[in-house]
DNA sequence: TTGACAAACGGATCACTGATCCGTATATGT
DNA sequence: ACATATACGGATCAGTGATCCGTTTGTCAA
């Protein structure tokens, strides 16, 4: 790559991660292109549609996401860990507003370019799961579809100022379905 | 209202429930005004919003919708009631495929035409938990801001086409935490 | 029945979106 | 220093909802 296109290219990203920051993933392309000093093509050549930008946005984000989800599963009970990756997930969706659509929608399909990002996410989960169905006191009746679902629709519903504040609760009861016999040790008080 | 006008106003009603049945709330408000043989200017001066074509599209059916929760409210357990007025929710919401999220973005905005309808499944919903946390055996740590948004989460995710099949076995994981001790009766088995 | 007027209509236009084209400028390596 | 491949970005296109305003039409009174 061409130094300027690289420069560019790195450019677009951060400026890119503040407007999004200000403005959530639906902040159009002509503003980011615009705030970084670059014609739209530019912006669109680099990125060739707004999933594209998120896949390399988030990609070192995804990439500790996961990896946390190998750390729960080494050092901690099943629940727990499980538990723990719902609230990792959470943490990292409200980071990004609006992100969680794109990754739902991208989650079946394979030429969207945030595909693989969900896949890991999806793969992740899965993973805690069975652990936890194995090992722990996770629901039987349930798979690896339906913990991502849930982490999706709860993601979903927290991107909207009105439930934010109650995220964590909602995480709590959801959590409670998915681990029936688990002991409430640490479980904050109930805000009602 | 001149007879013109109310022709025209209940001819847009039919053609936008076809166009929304077929391509979902984010149909252009240009495809409707065409399909209805009917000026875009038309079609904005009755529905001057693409909430306010909804609010219109919806009422009939939001009022059966609450009516259902009077009805369940007088005749079935707290608990059943609950747990059927969710799935009458679902089903609400699989009709009209996008519909959640307009209402999720309007339920905390007075001046959205959908406000009204939102804040109407709101009460109904905190109704019929009340009573079965005073009744039945529905968790008391939740209210029915929670209730709502589990309701709306599950309601937007069912609108992807890939988690629609899991839609009823979503909910009873997601009711199943709402009512910890319920007895399972009559649910169906586990399709894992 | 006719006429006048308010009401409804819809084409035209605006600002905005992302997508694409292509002439221009420049970084790169010989 | 030059040649060329590469990247740039202004211009343009089709699409969106919003708005303006001249034209048509339904309605009611004379």
């Amino acid at each position: 790559m061409r130094a300027d296109a690289k420069k560019n290219y790195s450019h677009l990203l951060a400026v890119a991660h503040d407007v999004v920051a200000k403005h959530g993933v639906d902040a159009s392309m002509r503003d980011i292109a615009r705030r970084a000093d670059v014609g739209l093509a530019t912006l669109l050549r680099h990125f060739p549609t707004r999933e594209a930008l998120f896949e390399a946005l988030l990609c070192t984000n995804l990439d500790e996401l996961t990896q946390k989800a190998d750390e729960l599963e080494k050092s901690n009970s099943p629940d727990e860990a499980l538990v723990s990756w719902f609230h990792e997930w959470m943490r990292f969706t409200q980071s990004y507003r609006g992100v969680v659509a794109l990754m739902a929608a991208a989650h079946t399909n394979p030429d969207s370019a945030l595909y693989a990002s969900c896949a890991a996410v999806h793969s992740a989960s899965a993973r805690l799961l069975l652990r936890a169905q194995a090992e722990g006191t996770a629901r039987t009746d349930m798979n690896g579809d339906d913990l991502f679902g849930l982490m999706a629709a709860l993601g979903w519903l927290v991107d909207l100022p009105s439930f934010a504040p109650r995220a964590d609760h909602l995480v709590h009861i959801v959590t409670s379905a998915i681990l029936p016999n688990r002991s409430s040790s640490g479980v904050k008080k109930a805000t009602r």
